[in-house]
DNA sequence: CGTATTTGACCTGCGC
DNA sequence: GCGCAGGTCAAATACG
């Protein structure tokens, strides 16, 4: 009986999504060869305005250059220049051959051209000191942030030897072991590398730290049944090892003694096979369960968007695993993994709202373990930053249980209008949703910008690096560490420097993608480039000079 | 033939 | 304990 209508409701999804995949709609291939069918570029937009602000960037950059040295205008504006050549030798040599009417009124050209052209050239020094000091911000910026790191890579250390100290018979056992010494090898040579991704990993990294024990503790107690892991997945898991030290002594909750270094729950496995967690003995599954899921919840980043495309693209690579119909909601939901990595545990729901079937509702969660092309970079970093922010800000601090709702609400997205960005941390798991169907009104608008976004969908997707660079890549960032540590003082001014940038960055709509999504990069992946932030400079430096 | 998708079955958690 | 719903698996199927 409910299959019927299931069905029946799945024959109505599909009619739906059966034209997209007609011969008619776009299927895209990538450059892989693999297809995608109909996908609604997610940054495509963005794409195409950073390129077209890289280029205006450009432009600014050597015009201020110039303008500094205090050179004419001739040399660096020569578009400008063409015209007061002209300008210049046709009132000076033709001016006897003139005819006295026309003449008079050329002057009038002249002069009016000339003052448009000194409006110009004071427009143009306001922007260039403008430019100045949005690079002296990002320099702040980037410069208080790798003290933090280095902070960070110091408090790791240190606790990391104190772990050292305290490690019980098993734990030397293990590390005595030779797979796990040269895991421990691997993860001290790829230390300085791992650190800003753990940092934005913190929450997924959690996760894996609980999947790289238990498969470690498969390994040490049950390894009779152990599949093997590649080398890749090893070396991540190194990684997250890595983490596992520094979630654990920053949130000051896991326990590091018996089984609480081997907490085999298998929700946080991401994807090893259902067989590591069944040859969990009873006990160990029921402390792991009590041990984290009292205190871990999932953490999901939701993006509602307006899309007739059966799936967003978000630079990743997606193997759809599963479609099921949801309770009150006739569309089946999709359940996707990404592929573009080993064993990558991040999977995305996707499912139209059952009021507006124009709505495209994607659902993320986990965190990527490999590296993501720069187009995968600012979804992927967003819900990186929004994830951890969410299970920072609903984990326990050292003076006490934060209140994730009222927490959140106030610190981590400051900046995000309520309408576009909600949090919720009610059952089964907390969710950051970002509406993309909405456009914010004036009022609701972060520090003071106009609203500029026409309701359009391509229009609003341009509102999602904002949200996401305010919102995730700056403040969410600072309440984890807020959360973490005692570095208030340091973070709140730091994220008061990353306010005033980030204001004077969304005052100028023309920079928020470009610059924005060059944050997110930043703070997404710094230790594979660690100087992206003086990319933009270097570049236009370079791009200059050529 | 290899890979991706589909889809029914199965597992798990939760509420009653 | 039972049923429901969400999530995942894996064999079957489709596709290039």
């Amino acid at each position: 009986m409910e299959s019927a209508a299931s069905d029946h409701s799945i024959h109505n999804c599909r009619s739906i999504e059966r034209p997209l995949l007609s011969p008619e709609t776009t299927v895209d291939h990538d450059h892989h060869g693999k297809r995608i069918v109909d996908e609604l570029d997610f940054f495509a937009d963005n794409k195409g305005r950073l390129m077209e602000m890289r280029d205006q960037t450009v432009e600014v950059r050597e015009e201020g250059a110039h303008d500094h040295h205090g050179v004419g205008q001739e040399k660096q504006l020569p578009d400008v220049n063409i015209g007061l050549n002209l300008l210049t030798t046709y009132t000076g040599s033709d001016k006897s051959s003139m005819d006295d009417g026309t003449s008079s009124s050329r002057n009038m050209e002249d002069k009016h051209r000339t003052n448009e052209l000194a409006v110009l050239q004071a427009e143009l020094g306001r922007m260039s000191v403008e430019n100045q000091r949005l690079r002296v911000m990002i320099s702040q910026v980037n410069n208080n942030y790798q003290a933090l790191q280095v902070q960070i890579v110091t408090l790791m250390q240190r606790q990391q030897n104190q772990k050292a100290d305290h490690q019980t018979p098993e734990q030397h056992q293990m590390i005595n072991n030779g797979s796990v010494v040269l895991e421990e090898k691997q993860m001290m040579n790829g230390f300085n590398h791992i650190v800003p991704r753990q940092f934005m990993d913190m929450g997924r990294a959690e996760k894996d730290e609980l999947s790289q024990c238990s498969l470690e503790g498969c390994r040490s107690q049950d390894c009779s049944g152990s599949p093997p892991q590649n080398d890749i997945v090893e070396s991540m898991e190194c990684c997250k090892s890595t983490s596992h030290v520094l979630h654990r002594d920053l949130s000051g909750r896991i326990s590091t003694t018996n089984g609480g270094e081997d907490s085999p729950d298998q929700e946080f496995q991401g994807w090893v096979p259902k067989k590591v967690s069944k040859m969990m003995s009873p006990r160990d599954v029921d402390q792991a369960s009590s041990e984290t899921m009292s205190m871990i919840k999932k953490a999901r980043v939701s993006v509602r968007a307006r899309s007739d495309a059966s799936m967003i693209s978000d630079g990743c690579q997606w193997r759809k695993y599963g479609q099921k119909m949801a309770k009150g909601n006739p569309c089946p939901r999709a359940y996707y993994r990404c592929t573009m990595g080993t064993g990558c545990p991040v999977r995305k729901q996707v499912q139209r709202c059952a009021e507006d079937r124009t709505i495209l509702v994607t659902t993320y969660e986990g965190h990527h373990n490999h590296p993501l092309p720069p187009a995968a970079m600012a979804m992927a970093s967003t819900t990186s930053a929004a994830a951890s922010m969410l299970l920072s800000g609903s984990m326990p601090s050292a003076d006490g249980l934060i209140s994730s709702n009222s927490f959140l609400a106030r610190s981590a997205l400051p900046n995000c209008p309520p309408s576009l960005a909600t949090l919720s941390a009610s059952a089964p798991f907390p969710t950051v949703t970002l509406d993309l169907t909405r456009t914010p009104t004036s009022s609701e608008m972060p520090l003071g910008q106009p609203n500029q976004l026409p309701p359009s969908f391509p229009q609003n997707m341009m509102s999602v690096p904002q949200i996401l660079g305010q919102a995730l890549s700056s403040q969410s960032k600072f309440s984890v560490l807020d959360s973490f540590q005692g570095l208030d003082s340091a973070t709140h001014s730091l994220a008061d420097k990353v306010n005033a940038a980030t204001a004077a960055v969304t005052a100028d709509p023309n920079f928020t993608a470009a610059l924005v999504a060059a944050i997110t990069s930043i703070i997404g992946n710094v230790h594979s480039n660690n100087n992206t932030n003086n990319n933009i400079t270097t570049r236009n430096n370079s791009d200059s000079n050529t």
